[in-house]
DNA sequence: TAATATTAGTTGCAATCGCAACTATTGTCA
DNA sequence: TGACAATAGTTGCGATTGCAACTAATATTA
């Protein structure tokens, strides 16, 4: 972790070493694993992350309103609807709106959709593993643990 | 990790499971930590995680180009230029022209921004504290050096 | 039941992003 | 030296973002 590092002249301000500092690491981590990843769907089929994420949630949830995919991916709703729109447009997703409740949208993939989604699942699944090939079993089971801790964590700091 | 579950009926499909799918967490774990110190910093001084970078780079290394500020945080070079001239607008940030070469530019941070750098600082290694608390000693340790393995891998996997 | 609140999703709009083209300066090498 | 390439930084512009206000439908409650 960054060390909180003392200037060496007696002055008692602290010096942010941002590369060992690890909220920025993770970001930094982050954004580099999505973008190699989204090289994969996004030179094939034109998908940003956005609209990928959302596929991947249709393809393990069929039938979830956007407001459940909002909850599920962090995805902000105005942004949710465009990418929505779109995925509409391009016929890889469908919408109906449930007879019990007509403001809730019940989305799927579409037999192209779901074609797209076949296609890249397995390629999603060779990259984290590609990725995960730097670590020994234990140290990805201990990674994963580490990660969902933190992840709890971090939601815990925020209500306090 | 995310299991290469087929689906039971015998078909050979992949379902991928997002919340278990190691990039995607990645993800979600970074945007929560970001948002987070955001908060700090942005409530008290509008600054954006991007400017707050720049800062940050400079406060470590006065006298940077922004050619360097760009390689160290991955800041695309457009975005690096309005952000540094709002950060010389609101005279956070002081520029000069290096005379031995007269395209790159000579960043530091001025006084005020000094005195902004030098608050926000303290507060976002107590942010990181605060963040690693849910984690053992050994375990911070374990963590750290996963994150940068994974770094690593990460870049060397786009090469091949 | 009528008034009010809540929820799901959409849209307006200003701000931001990010690629590509551009300017200005320096480096290369025939 | 002079033509061309490379580098640092800026800017044009279309696309994307994200807050807030909006519409439409349902839930609550007096």
């Amino acid at each position: 972790m960054a060390k909180n590092n003392k200037q060496s002249n007696g002055s008692e301000e602290m010096i942010l070493q941002l590369e060992r500092y690890l909220p920025y690491r993770l970001s930094i981590l982050s954004n580099r694993v999505s973008s190699r990843i989204a090289e994969t769907y996004g030179d094939k089929f034109a998908l940003s992350i956005t609209e990928w994420r959302i596929m991947a949630v249709l393809g393990e949830y069929p039938g979830v309103s956007a407001d459940e995919v909002s909850l599920k991916t962090q995805i902000e709703k105005s942004i949710l609807s465009r990418a929505i729109n779109k995925l509409l447009a391009r016929h890889f997703v469908a919408r109906e709106f449930d007879p019990a409740d007509r403001r809730r949208s019940m989305l799927s993939l579409t037999k192209t959709g779901k074609s797209v989604y076949d296609e890249i699942v397995p390629v999603a699944y060779q990259f984290e593993q590609a990725l995960l090939e730097c670590f020994s079993e234990s140290e990805r089971k201990q990674f994963s643990e580490l990660v969902d801790r933190l992840y709890e964590h971090a939601e815990d700091l925020h209500r306090s």
